[in-house]
DNA sequence: GAGACCATTGCCCGATTGGCGGAGCCTGTC
DNA sequence: GACAGGCTCCGCCAATCGGGCAATGGTCTC
């Protein structure tokens, strides 16, 4: 029986990467490829045989995390394996936040990426050993005080609906064009920005956006 | 007669999507991977038979223009070839001012890669068709006018002025913080602003930051 | 010297931004 | 069921932003 696989990377020599290391990997694996979130997303709803989703966050046009969304929204049963450049903790977090069953840093050597492959078919959740793991989601606020108090600014802490605004934000876009594209009130955009500066540390529009592409989060 | 590869980059699934497709095609390749520029280096300066290197200029640790300085000092008869994830046109001549060979970014096509690779070998020069070639790092002053009149805003129309303005406006600044380090009365700060967004065709501040980060203007 | 370009500033205007408080709804957790 | 947190919206208000029109002075070129 042969593993069918979606990868969704816009980097055609990584998809190929990461096909030839599975196949070399001794299992019979059936790979496609999509360079984009909707055509992965048009594939994966087209044909509903995929085991798993192999989706890079930093994608043009759609960020990461609204795919996974978008994945889970549309195809609910299908893991979405996350592989990204950015192997921080809290981008990881963000990720199983929104629904991912995994995040394997590109950095990541190839052996371990087919073991967590594998881990994710079988119903479990991979996560790199750089990531503490045990707080899958929820038992994030449980512990009192982590280790990480006046630090860094956490991305980790954005509403994965403030990071949608936050992507607008970073295109340039004006309160009321943001507000239209998603189908808000000028108000609520606002008050998302408003939480978003808080959470960044920072006082205007424009050094959000630079506080974001530091972060790596909306990359360009 | 095979031709032997360098490839220099810290994702363990590029390099071996790189060899695959490289294998795959035809010709053959003798393929040596580096995670990282010094062990590239190494690499190279121990066995100096290499046809070619390919160089990612992401690289953790030494920034890639340092790297390909480094090697064209180390192995001034070595090609270096860029690879990169991104693909903007400033990019691509710092990097062939630094002394590469090509320039690939990572969204290219697998049998484009294969071509810009044999073009590099041939001893030519290779650039994506986005970024407009002719302009090898010299030919830049000479030709009177090129040919990029209606396409992308030239950095070089900005005055002086504006540049050191536009300096603070890409730090996050408001414009009465502007006009207070530069001694200037707000209204001044505006009106340079104004001309500034003429010159990048944006239509305010975040944008402008926008345009002057993909102009290579201010990095960060 | 005329003309062109740049930097500077003023006043005025509308549009945008950002923050204040409050409110309802929904989804979790305890 | 209470409670917290996230998402949505409302009104209100001050500050900021962006542009239009006009003016002064400087430098540089023709």
């Amino acid at each position: 029986m042969s593993l069918k696989l979606l990868v969704v990377d816009d980097h055609p020599l990584f998809r190929e990467g990461i096909s030839s290391a599975l196949k070399a990997s001794g299992k019979d694996f059936d790979i496609i490829q999509a360079a984009d979130a909707r055509e992965g997303i048009e594939l994966a709803e087209g044909s509903g045989d995929f085991d798993a989703v192999l989706l890079d966050v930093a994608l043009p046009g759609m960020n990461g995390l609204v795919a996974i969304r978008e994945f889970r929204l549309r195809c609910p049963l299908l893991p979405v394996v996350i592989i990204s450049a950015l192997d921080n903790a809290s981008n990881a977090r963000r990720a199983l936040s929104a629904g991912a069953a995994g995040f394997i840093p590109k950095s990541t050597p190839t052996p371990q990426v087919i073991e967590a492959l594998h881990e994710v078919l079988a119903g479990g959740v991979y996560l790199p050993p750089t990531v503490e793991p045990g707080e899958s989601a929820t038992e994030i606020e449980n512990s009192a005080f982590p280790q990480i108090p006046p630090s860094e600014p956490e991305a980790g802490s954005l509403t994965v609906r403030q990071i949608e605004v936050l992507g607008f934000l970073c295109q340039g876009k004006g309160n009321k064009e943001i507000a239209a594209d998603f189908g808000l009130s000028e108000k609520t955009v606002k008050t998302h920005l408003s939480a978003i500066f808080k959470v960044l540390r920072v006082v205007n529009r424009t050094q959000a956006v630079l506080a974001a592409r530091r972060m790596g989060l909306f990359i360009g």
